[in-house]
DNA sequence: TATGAATGAGCCTTCATTCAT
DNA sequence: TATGAATGAAGGCTCATTCAT
């Protein structure tokens, strides 16, 4: 990459950063250009030299985010099943990577607000970025995550002798299902607070889990 | 109710409906207090005795649209219980009314940008309303509405000779459940269109139903 | 006075009391129509059958709190003098009236930042109150104060055997003077603290004072 | 300065010069930042890139009104003594003085309105203006006038030498009385016309100047 | 007389966006 | 490419005032 693409990228990704950080703690409708811009360290005619609008660089951060928190999960379960004996059935492994993705999620009041009404985002949409202003190549592997996550499931599956039925469905529920109840239990502690919950929901994902497989051979 | 209580009401009344319509067709967003006003007809200044700004009458809104749809919901079940012959079993109701549900909204797809992604809101939550300014007595039955649907489940089980497990948890996740994966389902046909995710979905709902079945004697 | 005719005084005694508080706490243009009915406990449309609009309350508060300020300062001075042995001459008379106001406006912050710049307006001009509405005849007294503060000083140099020239001009100069140099002085420290400043501002009205005086016989 | 300032401190100006027409007219809390903007010609934006509110922009006016007020009177003052052949005494000198900035401001009712109880704002306080907007260097002279005034005096008096007892108490005494009672003067004609209490009010300055002078040698 | 719900003009202020430099 | 001064539409909200009760 060219110099000056280098530059102009770490210029796009500091945008993204600052605009992520005043999402969060100021959050999205609070948040002008201006303050985006000003933590950059930009000028603010440059944003839309990048991004169209406030909106546009919203999905950027959204996407991002979710895929990079999704990426740290499975990272900590590779590393899970490594080291440890504990042999794991197929839905321990949903639920380990559910119940990292909540852990992180509760620990960062100021991220669930953000993001954890939109975890599938990241993951299902190929939403539309401002034409001609695609993510450079050193960020495509993460661009179209929706194969990342169903093939690293089947990998890792791929030892059990089992198949999931309607995997992508499964996948898209069971996100949807934990981000949605999260999102309330964790902000408001509504209808019970999140430690009460977490057994709840873990019952909810191996029921699903285990009714999605089949037994090949 | 004197006189001018009943006129204020009206004016209340008119207002959430007014920005109901225009919350649904233009956003929350972009809907501004002078739309509102200006639809129901009363003056600018009028909105603010009655609502403490924008957030507070989209809360009123969403408490009472969810707690009707509801309603709603409840009385199909009812009639359709009273009028067919066939026996439905614990889960068919479940699935019954998220169905119901989910055909209502289906079917409005401006409803489903409003609502769905908050339906629980409506049952679960007691948020602040502006203070000293509580529904009238006409609607006081769905101003408490928490009672009402679990009350309504359970009376609705006395004949099974069953009890849930959980009851609130349950109804809250079914609720969430539902409403985010339509959400996205509905209005972007992601990952799948409507008709091929319900029954996956109406399945899920079976799954968690059946597990949450407790017989008695 | 007939009993409802004293119910409005009490009314309007209650507004002006009112809004003299809130003047001197929260400023004038802080302080709403509203306010001060509350405060009151009257309705908000009460306040127009007494008075034209804010600054017409404005006013009437203004020449009642300087005038019963001069009052004050008028009794304790005659007190003093009674009881008191030391012999004081002319110009240490409005040294000692003076100083006496300026001591308790320094004591309230609040009531200096209201009338300090105004101090001469209770005693000098007969301003349009609102047409109609003039001040009771229980106040009376105090609504032609003019002559109160003139003729009290013409009695008050009585035994001396003097003659003040041009007393009228004197007085409003002084009162000018006053106000003016030690709402600054007070508020702002500027440009010298109250303390500091006293001694030197005692000494212009004795040179002014003295410069006045007639010997007669 | 670069184009771009130049630019930038002419609308400032203009800004500036706007809301003195508007205050001095219409009055500050008639005067509106539209009203302003719509004069000076420039966005309503455009303001909030100068001045903070409205009072920021009043006090800013003030202080350069004030300032520039007296060095009309001072300059004014010099060429009187250059060529007349009459002999100036110290209290001649701010008398003089006195009387112009009377003349200026009589001749201008709306002017008095305005500034009169301010006159010495703009000499003796260090207000803060808005941060990081200070008077571009063309009017730096006048920015920091509280050395000009006393200093100006100093020179003055240079050839008759004396020297002013508390020089800096007298001033501020003597801008004080003569804008305070100027202003009820000029405005209501109350307790008496300017003609007939200039000579008074010329009188007192006289007392008060003599009585500071110190002679030396 | 007294009320207070209703009014609606108009306020201040923000901020996405443009464009000359 | 990058800047940031300028824009001006639009927002939320206040509040003096009116008027039917």
């Amino acid at each position: 990459m060219s110099k000056v693409n280098i530059n102009k990228q770490k210029k796009k990704n500091a945008l993204m950063e600052s605009a992520y950080e005043l999402f969060t703690t100021e959050g999205f409708i609070k948040t002008t250009i201006r303050d985006i811009t000003h933590k950059a360290g930009v000028a603010k005619g440059t944003f839309y030299l990048y991004f169209k609008d406030k909106t546009d660089i919203r999905e950027a951060v959204i996407k991002s985010t979710a895929s990079q928190l999704l990426q740290e999960a499975c990272n900590s379960l590779d590393e899970q099943m490594k080291n440890s004996d504990v042999q794991m059935d197929v839905a321990d492994i949903f639920v380990y990577i559910i119940d990292y993705l909540v852990e992180v999620v509760a620990k960062d009041d100021l991220l669930v607000r953000f993001i954890a009404k939109h975890l599938s985002w990241g993951l299902f949409y190929t939403g539309s970025t401002t034409p001609g202003m695609n993510y450079p190549t050193s960020q495509s592997n993460s661009s179209d995550p929706d194969l990342d996550i169903e093939q690293y499931v089947i990998n890792k599956l791929g030892e059990y002798n089992v198949r999931i039925k309607d995997l992508k469905l499964l996948l898209f529920t069971l996100l949807e299902l934990v981000s949605s109840t999260c999102h309330d239990v964790i902000l408001y502690q509504q209808p019970v607070p999140l430690e009460e919950y977490k057994p709840y929901l873990n019952n909810c994902i191996r029921l699903l889990v285990n009714s999605a497989i089949e037994q090949t051979n």
